[in-house]
DNA sequence: CTGGGTGCAAACCCTTTGCAATTCG
DNA sequence: CGAATTGCAAAGGGTTTGCACCCAG
């Protein structure tokens, strides 16, 4: 890792630029293809090499889902998700007290630049009764 | 899938008794390891195979960090963790309010056997100092 | 100029799957 | 006995790396 700022290079600056108008979480792969689509030419191991290196100084955020890592531009309101296990379900939740407790956890051991993942994994209703009617 | 319960097999209740006599999120290779060194024959593939369908019917949570996948009994006090993206230090941190918040969020949804995985990411304040001092 | 960045292709490694043998019920 | 489960080996697939070329500073 050097030790100065990182080089400003045209695939940098096309993915910080991509990531500042898309919201939601997003894989390596579809960047790239985003990329592709549009005709511009950022190879799929710079993409990777420029995300972690992102990652680390805190600029995105980083959520490693079962099967791959997606991506986000850190500053974006975070947003929660309730999804159910069995069907994929998806549902966005509210903040409820999450975003002050942050803070707090945050002001007392010390950390800056405290960003967080949260995932809640449950059964949605359909798939809540399925699984009773099969518990035999 | 089966409809009807799992047949019990030998592999299946030393993986399971394993996980109850353990508290830490462990990797698949870690519990095949642990077999292995005390001469238990089990092959990862049923390691895997038996944590992914305990997983799908919530008995185990996974945590899914960048590089692979940790399970863990799901009845386990849930511990939640700060963790400093520069150096790895890890902290362990109480709930405050977020059980209760779990609770509401699965109640208004009418969602069941909802487990939550919260992964928060800083820098500590070791770390806070040297970013700070290399932002030239 | 010069070292960091990029692209390509191949390597990596965790995880999953095909298939024959085995075992629970 | 029959179907579910296991084990082995090999395939799969997202991610990383070696290396030569290129470009920002």
């Amino acid at each position: 890792m050097p030790v100065t700022d990182p080089r400003r290079t045209r695939q940098r600056a096309m993915i910080s630029a991509y990531l500042d108008q898309t919201a939601e979480f997003q894989t390596a792969q579809q960047i790239y293809d985003h990329f592709h689509q549009a005709g511009d030419q950022v190879s799929l191991p710079t993409v990777y090499r420029t995300l972690t290196a992102m990652a680390e100084t805190g600029e995105v955020d980083v959520l490693t889902t079962g099967d791959q890592s997606k991506y986000r531009r850190c500053s974006a309101t975070h947003h929660h998700h309730l999804v159910c296990r069995s069907c994929g379900k998806t549902i966005e939740i509210d903040d409820g007290p999450f975003e002050a407790w942050v803070h707090d956890v945050a002001k007392n051991y010390d950390f800056t630049a405290v960003t967080h993942i949260t995932e809640f994994t449950g059964l949605c209703p359909r798939c809540s009764q399925e699984w009773a009617a099969r518990s035999d």
